[in-house]
DNA sequence: CTTGATTTTGTATCAAGTCTAAATTCATAA
DNA sequence: TTATGAATTTAGACTTGATACAAAATCAAG
């Protein structure tokens, strides 16, 4: 079956981490959620079934700063918001973006596979608590 | 002197190091290149020297993916592309942000203080080697 | 079953970045 | 000039995230 997709159990369990998960994770974060489920699974095999998954597109991967990369069970393009306050990540989709890249594209000769855009500020709630101190 | 920026002879040769480089640096780089000037220099010497400089802005630094920072002399609000295939980041300004900006802002709440686009895809070079390669 | 390919395991290793204590340098003022 | 305290550098150990590898286990196909 070419272009099949094989799915382990292990690669399965670390998907389905991936699915229930509340927040974006890293790669230790999954580990320590995958050996819930199958206890004996080493950390190199998270390491590969993520690989292999974002190889496959069910899992997308991202870099903030310096930190860990973070995974990520939405497959579509989209953007990212972090809170440099209390380091909240979240998602959000920005449209209209291809006349951006169309532009840029044009100015600079390259030919634009993906644009990754990260913004970052205060979240609502941290703007409200630093209102509070002085 | 409140408010002044403190050279000393280690982070001088830091800033002279970027200012004179070719492309962006690793710290690593700037390290080996800092010693040829400064023969003694220690390593966290210039990861403290990048570090300071970067706080009082005459220096920035940026992610790409999970490789190391890269520390660039421009210090105006700037975006990168990067080639796919031969892993070379260029600057480029994308003008007409704020509208993007506010707009994100306005959409989830967030107070937005930075904005950092990366383009990924493939640079003229490439493109035309790609055509050789059957 | 048997075979060959793929995957996992367990461990070692690597690279980037951070931390610490001691030594040095620096700015300031007596 | 010398004394004093603060800031910085040094050297090296350490942490963390990620990768490499060989051996064992699993899997699919004949």
């Amino acid at each position: 079956m070419p272009g099949g997709i094989q799915l382990t159990r292990q690669r399965e369990a670390v998907l389905m981490v991936l699915k229930e998960a509340e927040k974006h994770l890293t790669a230790q974060e999954v580990y320590d959620r995958v050996r819930q489920r199958l206890p004996g699974t080493a950390y190199g095999t998270v390491y590969n079934a993520l690989a292999y998954l974002q190889s496959v597109g069910l899992v997308q991967a991202f870099n903030i700063g310096n930190g860990p990369a973070l995974y990520d069970r939405r497959i579509d393009r989209h953007d990212h918001l972090r809170c440099l306050q209390c380091g909240e990540v979240i998602d959000y989709s920005l449209s209209g973006l291809d006349q951006v890249v169309e532009r840029v594209a044009r100015e600079t000769g390259y030919q634009i596979n993906r644009a990754r855009l990260l913004f970052e500020g205060l979240c609502p709630k941290c703007q409200k608590s630093k209102e509070v101190r002085p």
